[in-house]
DNA sequence: CCTTGAACCTGCGGGC
DNA sequence: TGCCCGCAGGTTCAAG
């Protein structure tokens, strides 16, 4: 279900609740994920508090007292609720946390994609989940000159180039197409045959996708919701993505639907080149 | 090194 | 109504 806006909005909407609680108990009803959740899960987290919600890429962190650290993926499917209290375990809950204030924080993933794992905090940077992740397209490093650079020598598709996740994290299917849209270029596009100037565009085009994204509440996800339950509001709707044969909003082409490594991808024929 | 494709799962919607 | 197929927001690994 996420990409980096859907995380970074679940952050956000996690923090007011979570920040300082501490962990009373733990529940795990089934450990299979991507990964299983070790036995020792629970015991790590027990009786820790929950300093501060975090994100890398599509990785929720929290930072917990004694230098631990509760690293979340959600996969496709994978969702974590808050609720100020406790109700009966439903289908594909992984597992849970009850807070001293008697709210908890349940985890649920039909296709168990996700991964839940507890880590020392100073692991974190070389830790094998994160060392070879690209930049926080977000950040500063992430600019025109940086994408030229990682993209010197190689020859895919920018699609694939911008959801490839050691070049710039958090970009998924839909925000690339997106963002890609908004940047007026075309998804089947080697990265060779892209100037500076693009690069400055697609780089700016990615930024502000995201960042509409999160300010919409991760919204553009249609089945999305929040930490705490809210489904964001609508207010932004896909430009192409799952949008083949309507009209392109900025030029009224008509958005076409290709297949670029397995995975569906929207553009505009007219405006995209 | 790079690129590509498949595998990992369950649920849902569309077509017949 | 029910069955079968294809498809779904991600990551990882093997093969070429």
């Amino acid at each position: 279900m996420p990409e980096l806006p859907e995380i970074e909005v679940l952050r956000r909407s996690l923090t007011p609740v979570c920040s300082g609680r501490t962990i009373r108990e733990v529940e795990v009803f089934e450990p299979r994920l991507r990964e299983p959740i070790e036995p020792g899960f629970g015991d790590r987290l027990r009786d820790r508090s929950i300093e501060t919600l975090s994100r890398r890429a599509k990785y929720l962190l929290a930072h917990l007292s004694g230098e631990r650290t509760l690293v979340v993926h959600l996969g496709m499917s994978g969702r974590l609720e808050w609720s100020a209290e406790a109700s009966p375990p439903g289908k594909h809950q992984h597992w849970r946390l009850q807070l001293d204030d008697a709210s908890v924080l349940t985890y649920r993933d039909p296709r168990r994609f996700g991964l839940a794992e507890v880590i020392a905090s100073g692991d974190l940077v070389c830790h094998r989940r994160f060392h070879h992740l690209g930049a926080e397209p977000l950040s500063e490093e992430f600019d025109g000159a940086y994408l030229r650079r990682r993209a010197h020598g190689r020859r895919r598709g920018i699609k694939e180039f911008l959801m490839d996740q050691t070049v710039v994290v958090g970009v998924g299917n839909i925000y690339a197409s997106e963002a890609l849209h908004r940047a007026r270029v075309h998804p089947r596009r080697k990265v060779s045959r892209v100037s500076l100037a693009t690069w400055t565009r697609i780089a700016e085009a990615v930024r502000e996708t995201l960042n509409r994204a999160i300010d919409a509440g991760g919204s553009t996800l249609n089945d999305f919701r929040n930490g705490v339950g809210d489904s964001g509001y609508f207010q932004i709707e896909h430009a192409v993505y799952d949008r083949a044969g309507q009209l392109c909003p900025r030029c009224r082409g008509r958005i076409r639907k290709i297949v670029l490594g397995n995975r569906s991808t929207y553009y505009c024929p007219r405006c995209q080149r």
